[in-house]
DNA sequence: ATACATTTGCATCATTGTTGCATTTGAAAT
DNA sequence: ATTTCAAATGCAACAATGATGCAAATGTAT
């Protein structure tokens, strides 16, 4: 799926930044930040756009964010664009990173009376399958 | 348990502050966000030092803190103080509130090879109980 | 090529997190 | 009770993220 075509799909404008975040996202093999997605761009966008066409496309479930600790904020393609379900998210404490571990669906949880559920949020934090590697040479 | 006898117990300084926020967040029936727990203090702490509290009885897992969306951020008593265990928090899309869900264990989820988790976190969002009672009257 | 609604860039501000450093305070020793 | 010193506090300063108003630029339908 190509990024002008996602913007067709949510009938989103075409415009240069969108396109430029949603390729990078769909490339990426984490999670990215605001300045890792920055980076990878071509083009020199204001952070407020930045804000909004993250705001705009995670509106659309094109993206999500995904939070650790408050103040690291890593952003991902959404599941609805890859057909998957919700899935628990991993963050390494070595190496920083942020995964989507697609293959590990979020569990469902029994609510105590008269609560009633729209969205589970799962972060399991830890040491990652690269970190682990590294430390066992 | 006294305010006291928890930061005697941790070899913390017994400092009004430290002591302020702990009484507070013990007899809290909901997680408190810092202007929720100044309010609630007598004295008028500098926001460093409030800062610095929360990472001191946080390290020695006094209180916890809890993250919804990135920005609204709410302090509760930990687990280690009530002998409980890993529970999942919910937040309240109509009043905004944070509930520790002290009955909802935070179920173990099935990592890919190599990873190692340390932590689980989950927040479950929707409507909570009071909430929806107020809708069906 | 034109027109207009949408998006962008810039300015500005709020909240939370973080650090350095001088001053104050808690608590142990006398 | 007084002294002493490590620890905690208050203040200043800064970083990252979120948010809004408004004029200028841009996408897209005509």
């Amino acid at each position: 799926m190509k990024a002008i075509e996602i913007l067709n799909i949510h009938n989103l404008k075409r415009t240069s930044c969108r396109e430029g975040i949603i390729e990078v996202v769909i490339t990426a093999k984490q999670a990215l930040s605001e300045n890792e997605i920055r980076e990878r761009l071509a083009g020199n966008y204001d952070r407020t756009t930045f804000y909004r066409s993250f705001k705009t496309l995670e509106e659309h479930k094109i993206i999500h964010k995904i939070v650790v600790d408050n103040q690291l904020v890593k952003y991902a393609l959404d599941n609805a664009v890859t057909h998957k379900n919700e899935h628990a998210h991993f963050y390494c404490n070595e190496c920083n990173t942020v995964k989507c571990l697609e293959n590990v669906p979020v569990q469902q949880y029994q609510l105590p009376d008269g609560y009633f559920d729209v969205e589970t949020e799962v972060l399991i934090k830890g040491t990652c399958a690269n970190c682990k590697n590294q430390a066992s040479n």
